[in-house]
DNA sequence: TTGCCGTATTTGATCGATCAAATTGATTCT
DNA sequence: AGAATCAATTTGATCGATCAAATACGGCAA
């Protein structure tokens, strides 16, 4: 059925009497072709299940349909979900507008921009989207003097002047909301943390704070399970009823300080990233809208491509989301009888 | 200092007075071109800063340098990280090898042999993975069929005959080792699994098994912690002293049932896939070498991608290692005083 | 009828690299 | 010396598409 040497415009175009030209306007500028020129050459290429190549479009037109994007390290803790589903959206989105996902590794950011430009002048890749944005982030000014365009998952802490475009996800906001939902319910909330030279995890202290926080209920550490559990036992001892954790992982821990506190079927401990740990357990989290990130991230990325300069600087923050949930605690298992 | 327009090689050899083969030879044959005359043009090379354009080379060559690879949906368990793993594996052993890994998404099988044979045909890429094998997976005739290259990670369940190159872990041995070791400090070992209806769980089962399990101490169900705990106190009645978990997030349940019991700081539950979760909590678990999967994996498909074949088809299995940890029980937290 | 105009289609050139074959020049063999 | 051999380099053609400009053609006004 399918012939042994695949098909190409002119082979095409010999074909049906008409001209390369022809064929490629039919693919490219249906408009300019005449109805029934283009119904005999769509119906053709239909047939004969031609494809076009895209190395011979890509050689002509300067462009490769693709965006490079850099695989992190796996990250030893209890999220990294979050991630999987950033990739997961951006990779559907690009799709959708017929662009591909390359991807790479890299050890650090001055490797990660050197690959990036490395892919850009090869012709590999037609922009950039940067994930995980820090403080004196080298990223953007590195690939803006290459001039590939990028657009950054996360907002450029420290330097609020930043010419590019970005977006992020407003932990303050989240963290505002679930200190809120403790407060509401009449406990004293506590915030458990990460060390403050985080700028994410500053950002979201500062949403416990503004929902009424108190400086003295907080406790910063390591993300682990065990420094949830001592953060909450801390707290507890001081007479805090309620925590909001910077993370699930910390959470985690909290909540063995605390599921015996609860309040019609609520924790009196939230977390955040929405993981599937904390969807295991019955745990409320802050969930952040990482597919509306996407969308919006490779929208701007992609008009940008598609006119050929860098996107226009900007910074959109989105707002999380409050995923609250009921607490059944696991050691009252109820049919631990029969199988 | 880089100059306004990019080079090219014809450009490069007129600037240095030599012929544009010289220069592509210099690229991709050095052995070819006289010393001095090489050492004249990788010193042009570098100083320009030139880098070829993959479009050029692959509209001539029909090779990409790109592999295809599925980015799954995410799943709603704990694991995942291991999926994580492999896949920044499979980028580093492939950028290593001078391949680009490319992304992209399916609803079903059907989608994605469709989206693999279509970049296939496009020239998009040269060869694909595919992951995650089950029972009259469709996938690798569909492949075949198109004539594309490419490697399972997952062996061919239900069709021994399978005329494929795949490579899969041994989930038997390593179930098989993890009972062994707890049979050998005494124990009655149970086995919390999957339905039967799961061939990846079928077969960590009958590791257990083969390692002295008793079929009357086993308990199937969901992938779920709650399972996990309600399986462990069913068959702690039974008498059982130990289990062995087909995956953490089940091993994360049958915890809370059998913490009491830790032996020597050992706790009496051996869960699969190494987590973050296990090494968050002392749990021993199963490991799955999915470094040494991908590095396997890709030397198959690579070389076969080069010789412009299908990959000789053969299997791999490889035998997991099994983490020991200790147990320390997290409701005991030393510092919970101070902070 | 002639000339102009806009639509539809075609022709020629080009993107940047590699393949295949031809050429050059030095070396060796008879 | 002349032919044959081999290494080093060059030339011409080509991969498959798109851009830019040229041509064909029917309709319409002068």
């Amino acid at each position: 059925m399918v012939p042994q040497v695949r098909p190409t415009q002119a082979s095409l175009a010999a074909a049906l009497g008409v001209s390369r030209q022809t064929v490629s306007n039919v693919i490219n500028s249906p408009g300019l072709v005449r109805p029934a020129t283009r119904k005999r050459v769509e119906d053709a290429i239909k047939a004969s299940g031609y494809r076009p190549q895209i190395a011979g479009r890509a050689l002509r037109t300067h462009r490769s349909g693709a965006i490079g994007m850099r695989l992190h390290p796996v990250v030893d803790g209890v999220n990294g979900e979050v991630l999987d589903r950033f990739f997961h959206a951006v990779t559907e989105t690009a799709q959708a507008r017929g662009y591909r996902i390359n991807l790479f590794t890299a050890g650090d950011a001055e490797t990660e921009v050197a690959q990036l430009t490395d892919m850009f002048h090869q012709g590999v890749i037609d922009g950039a989207l940067l994930i995980d944005s820090r403080l004196r982030d080298p990223r953007p000014a590195g690939l803006a003097a290459c001039g590939l365009p990028f657009v950054v998952f996360g907002r450029p802490w420290g330097d609020p002047g930043a010419a590019h475009s970005w977006v992020d996800v407003d932990g303050r906001a989240g963290v505002y909301r679930a200190t809120q939902h403790l407060v509401a319910a009449g406990h004293r909330v506590g915030f458990i943390g990460w060390p403050s030279a985080s700028a994410v995890g500053e950002d979201r202290r500062a949403g416990w704070l503004a929902a009424g926080g108190d400086e003295a209920d907080q406790y910063l550490t390591e993300d682990t399970t065990r420094d949830g559990l001592g953060g909450a036992q801390v707290l507890r001892a001081r007479g805090v009823t309620a925590v909001v954790c910077v993370s699930d992982g910390l959470a985690l821990g909290a909540v063995q300080a605390f599921a015996g506190r609860a309040q019609g079927g609520e924790l009196p401990v939230i977390g955040f990233d929405n993981t599937p740990v904390a969807r295991a357990l019955g745990l409320s989290s802050v969930s952040q809208p990482v597919e509306a990130a996407a969308a919006l991230i490779l929208r701007s990325l992609l008009d940008a491509v598609e006119q050929r300069e860098a996107p226009p600087p900007s910074g959109v923050l989105l707002v999380p989301t409050l995923e609250l949930r009921q607490w059944e605690p696991i050691a009252a298992y109820p049919n631990g009888e029969e199988q």
